[in-house]
DNA sequence: GGTAAGATCAGC
DNA sequence: CTGATCTTACCA
């Protein structure tokens, strides 16, 4: 961890959020998630700059709006897991999930900043520019290599190798928030936040 | 069994 | 702006 706290610009501490960060209402978790590092133990690692919330049973937006479902299923499992879904034919993305179990709830990270392990994602992804390394859901999940194998991955455990911790940055106090991108439900909702001017926010459409 | 839509991305 | 690409969920 010497090299991740060196290039992390936090304090020199870095610890792995606990199982209660994520069992809370997934809008505070979300906004509570900007400015924490996604860490791999291959060396990888990237501070997270994007998210969005989904409410469960209650936001149509959501995967978990018609109750649990075999693709689902994580969602309605316990907080600090990870939901990871494949969508449009050939991209993965990845959620915390959190709330009580059975709520179906979590937290789409849809963006990051690359700190350290960039060679290992750049291997990856062939991309002109490195912002469009990780600047967005499933661009981030290919450079950290998360597939179908992730899908129930603890977070808090690190049982296959991916956590997401804490090394002092603060997160926003009050971040930019939008509706949701690329949904056709629940745009009354303003669920996405990020890091206000970081370059490697995705390029949003939503108001 | 058939089908439409999808929490996206890259290239023109 | 459009094509790629295929799983899931829903309907018959």
């Amino acid at each position: 961890m010497t090299t991740m706290a060196a290039t992390a610009g936090g304090s020199d501490r870095v610890t792995v959020l606990p199982r209660s960060f994520y069992e809370r209402d997934a809008r505070v978790v979300a906004r509570a998630l900007l400015g924490k590092l996604l860490v791999r133990d291959d060396g990888r690692v990237a501070r997270i700059v994007e998210v969005e919330a989904y409410l469960g049973e209650r936001d149509p937006a959501s995967h978990a709006f018609r109750g649990p479902t075999a693709r689902n299923a994580t969602m309605f499992g316990p907080s600090g897991h990870l939901y990871v879904y494949f969508t449009y034919g050939m991209h993965w993305c990845a959620n915390a999930v959190c709330g009580a179990e059975g709520l179906g709830r979590a937290v789409l990270l849809r963006a990051a900043a690359p700190l350290d392990g960039v060679e290992r994602m750049a291997a990856l992804r062939r991309v002109r520019r490195p912002v469009d390394l990780t600047n967005g859901p499933a661009k981030l999940c290919q450079a950290f290599g998360v597939d179908r194998s992730f899908d129930g991955a603890d977070l808090v455990a690190g049982d296959r190798g991916l956590v997401i911790a804490d090394d002092g940055f603060p997160a926003p106090r009050r971040p930019p928030s939008s509706t949701r991108v690329g949904i056709s439900g629940g745009r009354e909702h303003r669920w996405r936040w990020w890091i206000p001017g970081d370059p490697y926010v995705s390029k949003g459409r939503p108001s």
